[in-house]
DNA sequence: TTTGAAAACTCTCGCGC
DNA sequence: GCGCGAGAGTTTTCAAA
């Protein structure tokens, strides 16, 4: 099983990061290839872990989700557990999209998705905050989103 | 036109969000609707504005992103237009995935996907910090990325 | 990798609730 | 208004070469 990507592989890499609603036939088209050698194609780069998944990406804001807060967390201690405990535990918040261990001064940079301020605060106060462990939370606030892509460069 | 969502609509969207490849057959079968109603549920969503688009989201480690990096700038001038400049010049960076403007002491945080430090210090010297108007600029880098989820609890 | 044919799915239309 | 059935048109799948 080869893993290197051939020029053919990035090019539907590169496409279907913007749009996976293409058809087999629209991008067989688009590479000069067979309908059956697309599919091909598509399957294995599944199959070898390329491709992770297809997801709808929604309007965060038609769906009430308004503000997007990045909180930095400090933890006291450093042992593994207590790493591994924070974040097994953080995960389990529907507020918390991602969760970045990070070099540096801060420990840990989530990013929260909630409605508004005061749902934010909810979160901080009832959720985060009652995690053993934690130090300090410094909380940025996002104004705007000038630029959201999930397509990397290839 | 209603833009309100009722719970069938919610239930597509939930499911969607974690796999966009089923079919309107089985999503029927789930939610103990019609074929043609999901269709027709769908292409609203899409219409509305609720599902901004599908696409397939990969492995990063696989395709040479290894290194993601939080750059936090801080500019010197806050004029409208110097805001405006920044992100308009920063969004034409291919190694920046998202682009924010905070609140707070930071201007904006940045995430950007590089294969490793040497590529990501280029970008710094080479791009980043060729852009006028700049003040600081504090990296942070991730160690490990615990939880990265692109769906919204709905 | 391609071809070709069968199976599966999509999408629209018109009717009924 | 919303949901559903049926059918033509597409797309996918999976042989075999």
């Amino acid at each position: 099983m080869s893993t290197a990507l051939d020029p053919t592989d990035k090019e539907i890499l590169r496409i279907l990061q913007k749009d996976a609603t293409l058809t087999n036939k629209e991008l067989a088209f688009k590479l000069n290839k067979s309908i059956a050698t697309v599919h091909e194609r598509i399957k294995k780069l599944k199959e070898q872990g390329y491709i992770k998944r297809i997801v709808a990406i929604l309007d965060r804001k038609k769906i009430d989700k308004g503000l997007i807060a990045f909180p930095q967390v400090l933890l006291k201690e450093h042992t593994a557990e207590a790493l591994i405990e924070f974040e097994k535990e953080v995960a389990k918040f529907s507020e918390v999209m991602e969760c970045f261990q990070l070099t540096g001064s801060s420990d840990f940079i989530l990013r929260i998705a909630t409605s508004d301020m005061d749902t934010y605060h909810l979160f901080l106060r009832n959720k985060l905050a009652t995690l053993p462990n934690i130090s300090t939370v410094q909380s940025f606030f996002v104004l705007s989103e000038t630029k959201s892509d999930t397509a990397y460069p290839i």
